[in-house]
DNA sequence: GGGTGATGCTGAG
DNA sequence: TCAGCCTCACCCC
């Protein structure tokens, strides 16, 4: 389920796990065999996490590159883990905790000529502190396309996926069919706010709860039902939760999104 | 137990 | 524009 709050909870959580400490590598699979051998012993001195890529640093100087892509996971245990699946591509383990990685898109060690052209094509990160919004806006200002479609694009802001992109946009009452460079400045940073917010709390969380409770008629975020935990997200055809509206939905960059019509409308 | 869809992205055409 | 990558949680029998 990786959307950019959760590369940065793996970051954390691996970060507490495993840095600091020699770590034993591996491939259960054997895809990953030779880059597992490089980083086998060598001790891990940081994970960082940047819109949707981790970097992992050793102390001989390599970094490990991963990204989910839409399969991959992360199963981190402490104490006496079970077995690797047959299709887990790393293992890193240390004395207390064990990572497995499966179904990655990229797991590969870069060099640092590798890693600027990668980074030099991210926005900026809500997750990554820093004032980055007025980024956020300049990139908005440039684009002809549709606010739902631009913040699919890594290259205007790093680590927005498709569910807190229909959510954001709910919460924000804007049209994702909206041309980007349309919005005014106070749209865009409350978006920016928005997206941040958002996120922090999906990190926190380990779970994607844009609701608030009063609107499904609970009390706390604690009782709000597995599945009425968005607004707009994969609800084509049923009522907006706060106005009764249906939900409507269309294809935008090659992905569905959803809109609630009066909620979002002009 | 089998079928399916998914929170992503690239590169060929 | 679209196929391809790659795994597993979840749904339905």
């Amino acid at each position: 389920m990786p959307e950019g709050h959760t590369i940065h909870r793996h970051a954390r959580l691996q970060r507490e796990a495993l840095v600091g400490s020699p770590v034993r590598a591996w491939s259960p699979q054997g895809r990953f065999a030779e880059g597992a051998a490089v980083l086998d012993g060598q001790k891990l001195n940081d994970i960082e996490a940047s819109g949707k890529h981790l970097f992992y640093r050793w102390e001989l100087g390599d970094t490990l590159h991963v990204h989910l892509g839409l399969f991959g996971k992360y199963k981190t245990f402490h104490g006496d883990p079970p077995p690797p699946s047959e299709a887990t591509r790393l293992a890193m383990a240390n004395g207390r905790s064990v990572v497995y990685l499966a179904g990655p898109t990229i797991c590969e060690i870069i060099n640092p000529q590798e890693e600027d052209r990668l980074r030099s094509r991210l926005g900026p990160d809500p997750l990554a502190g820093g004032r980055s919004g007025p980024d956020f806006a300049g990139n908005l200002a440039r684009r002809q396309t549709p606010i739902g479609a631009a913040l699919l694009d890594q290259s205007i802001v790093a680590g927005v996926g498709n569910v807190y992109r229909a959510e954001v946009l709910f919460k924000e009452g804007i049209d994702p069919r909206t041309p980007a460079r349309k919005l005014d400045s106070a749209q865009t940073r409350a978006l920016w706010l928005r997206i941040r917010t958002e996120l922090r709390r999906g990190e926190k969380e380990g779970a994607i709860v844009t609701v608030a409770p009063t609107d499904i008629g609970v009390r706390r975020r604690s009782d709000i039902p597995r599945d009425e935990r968005l607004y707009v997200y994969q609800r084509e055809g049923l009522p907006c939760r706060r106005c009764g509206t249906v939900i409507q939905s269309a294809e935008m960059a090659n992905r569905l999104i959803w809109w609630c019509p009066f909620c979002q409308g002009p």
